[in-house]
DNA sequence: ATATAGACTATTAAAATAGTAGGTTTATAG
DNA sequence: CTATAAACCTACTATTTTAATAGTCTATAT
């Protein structure tokens, strides 16, 4: 019940992006360096943020990568779902025909019961939401 | 992101230890035939909860396994944790020192925000009201 | 032109997962 | 006392996923 690497990394970097929304684009060498990330690991992971449309990229010299929306407009699980694939604790919430017991299933109530809960944290939370957090506690420091 | 599928069949294991909790012991074989769980693989299974004092075991003819506690007794976290281990969902919740920026992550905080509400679930749920569950089902159907 | 930066394709080492196989021990029923 | 039922124990294995790494190709700003 881990999240992968994919998904951890994959949030700071769109982080990074948040918090430089509307300043142009930024480079993977500068994301990677900063998140302490590698750099071709990161190419992997912003390809696939471009393909599910969150980031837009620019090439070429001054180039990169800038968010698609306003961190506002951009929930936590759209995020992670780019990153992670759909969100399902079992597979048999995603396709009932996966396991012959689903209809009657006691223990399958439960594991959409922890999805739900999941969700909730992951579709009340927008990535300006958490700009705003880096940035009061940025404040608290100075 | 997803349950391991020790943990789904474990669950299932114990739920249905459950049901006949105070009725004697069930065997390895019955419990797998009604869950359509290997024999081999369950085998594994009943050894964890064992080990993490979930279940006793019973040998020799008419053995077989029986819960250590009332239904009642037993959060599903408890189960759980036995089988998948312990539940954070990125590294560094549980050790610090996995990620130099820990300190100040605030994606951290969002890992941790997700565990909470998981859990949350997890806590408030017991045996025993999985128990009810099935009855209840049960009767609406007949 | 040329340097910069993303895009694409392939490979890989390590770990976890979901089993399978087969023999050993223990307790009970007859 | 002996046959048998059941848990117990050790080992193996095929598959998949993960987290990278490597190298080449393409677009573009200056």
């Amino acid at each position: 019940m881990k999240l992968s690497s994919r998904s951890r990394y994959g949030l700071r970097a769109v982080l990074d992006l948040a918090l430089h929304y509307g300043k142009g684009p930024l480079q993977i060498r500068a994301i990677a360096a900063r998140e302490e990330i590698s750099n071709k690991y990161l190419e992997q992971l912003m390809t696939i943020l471009k393909t599910s449309g969150l980031v837009r990229s620019l090439r070429g010299p001054k180039g990169g990568y800038i968010l698609s929306k306003p961190p506002d407009q951009i929930k936590l699980k759209e995020v992670i779902t780019a990153l992670e694939g759909p969100l399902f604790p079992v597979e048999c919430l995603q396709h009932p025909q996966f396991c012959p017991h689903c209809a009657e299933c006691i223990t399958r109530q439960v594991w959409a019961d922890v999805q739900e809960a999941m969700l909730g944290v992951l579709e009340a939370t927008n990535m300006q939401d958490l700009v705003d957090r880096v940035k009061t506690s940025e404040n608290r420091k100075a």
